[in-house]
DNA sequence: TGTACATCAGTGAACGCGCGTTCACTGATGTAC
DNA sequence: TGTACATCAGTGAACGCGCGTTCACTGATGTAC
């Protein structure tokens, strides 16, 4: 019995993990699980049960976290969306380092984005944006938005890109810039759930490629 | 009080509803408005008994006719799937018949593909597709498969002819065939969700007349 | 240094609701004799 | 032409299960005096 009572009351160790409380590190640990278990299987068969089971916690301790469902899956997507927009933007940012050409820029981005592709282990995070657009009805507005607004950042990203090179290399054939604009998110969307459908990890480096290819012959000397 | 028993066994009016038995026409009904409930937000969100409200009968009615849910859900994708191979056959043949050169062949084909998109009212029906790949767990393995084929079936169709094409048009670029022949597919997939999350209907259109620019350029003369 | 109180990070039990599914039953239509 | 039976196309009530959510409570940690 004493002995009980004393390990009750051992001392809790205190991990250093870079400034995060405890609560801190369980709110990231259920994001983690959520965010792996919506992308495999969308967001309605994701049960908040077999996410804390995953966590290690109980069901109410999710709630302690979080308000409900619906702000977990906010979280989730505000923090998918910074992650890939820094992931662009540092990929366009080393483009244009290595050419002052805004197409030549443009090819090595292209090619980049493409090797990036190829080492991922895993499935591409953009599914959330799928899975957002198919099952908008059981998420709310503020997500719908917020999926919105990235899509058009993207095609204002390379609208400009495009217009620049434009301004130098006159395209091969007419073509309608803000079509191109959006052809590489349309392109990475199907080309998640081609991947996905035909387990083939190879294919969305292979269609990026593509659309690089016709970039090139578009505006290429 | 005789009256109303004479209206109770008032004559049943037998329409004509081109061989179909009352029983075909209601399995029909649920058919057309489980496929529109489906579509629009997904085969989880729609419940049975929205459903059988929409077709005017009971939930125990829609047991009658399907054993359960997936039952529902692989009719629905069959008829789907025949529908859609039926279209792109045509439109093959049409194309063909327009040219014998493969390549005007499969350039008037994507014209013609581009305009049925321009021309459709609705959302493409191929979000079935997104879809199934999307929600595969709930979905069963005979969805899966028949979903893996119809994209090998569609891959298997423009491999060979764009072998046709290369036989008689060199590239003007080294090409990778075979994403060249998954390309519509993925930018069609990839242009429902985002026509659907940007609500612009032009914008299939638009993405299946680049694909078909490229095309143009790769094998031009 | 010890005590009192506040906050953090949860627990455990219960709830209500909707959904898919079952089952016994039924009224209308079709078929055989 | 009438009767008996079979099949079709459902109805109505009930079920059990899981899921999201709530709520009162708690043990550990942090802070003030």
């Amino acid at each position: 019995m004493a002995e009980k009572l004393v390990e009750k009351t051992a001392p809790q160790v205190q991990y250093d993990s870079g400034g995060q409380s405890k609560g801190e590190r369980t709110r990231e640990r259920i994001l983690d699980i959520a965010y792996g278990a919506i992308v495999e299987k969308g967001f309605a068969a994701t049960s908040i049960e077999e996410l804390v089971e995953a966590a290690g916690i109980t069901k109410s301790g999710f709630f302690y976290h979080f308000r409900d469902k619906n702000d977990l899956a906010r979280e989730l997507f505000e923090r998918f969306l910074a992650e890939d927009e820094g992931i662009i933007d540092r990929l366009e940012q080393r483009a244009r380092e290595l050419s002052d050409d805004p197409l030549q820029a443009l090819l090595i981005f292209l090619n980049l984005y493409a090797q990036m592709m190829d080492d991922m282990e895993t499935i591409h995070p953009g599914c959330l944006v799928a899975t957002v657009t198919y099952q908008e009805r059981i998420f709310d507005r503020e997500l719908k938005r917020m999926n919105v607004e990235y899509l058009l950042r993207m095609r204002d990203r390379f609208q400009r890109w495009f217009g620049e090179i434009i301004a130098e290399n006159p395209p091969r054939s007419e073509v309608d810039v803000g079509a191109l604009a959006d052809q590489l998110t349309t392109i990475v969307e199907g080309a998640i759930i081609m991947s996905k459908a035909l387990k083939d990890e190879a294919l969305m480096g292979k269609q990026t490629r593509l659309f690089r290819n016709h970039v090139k012959l578009l505006f290429g000397a």
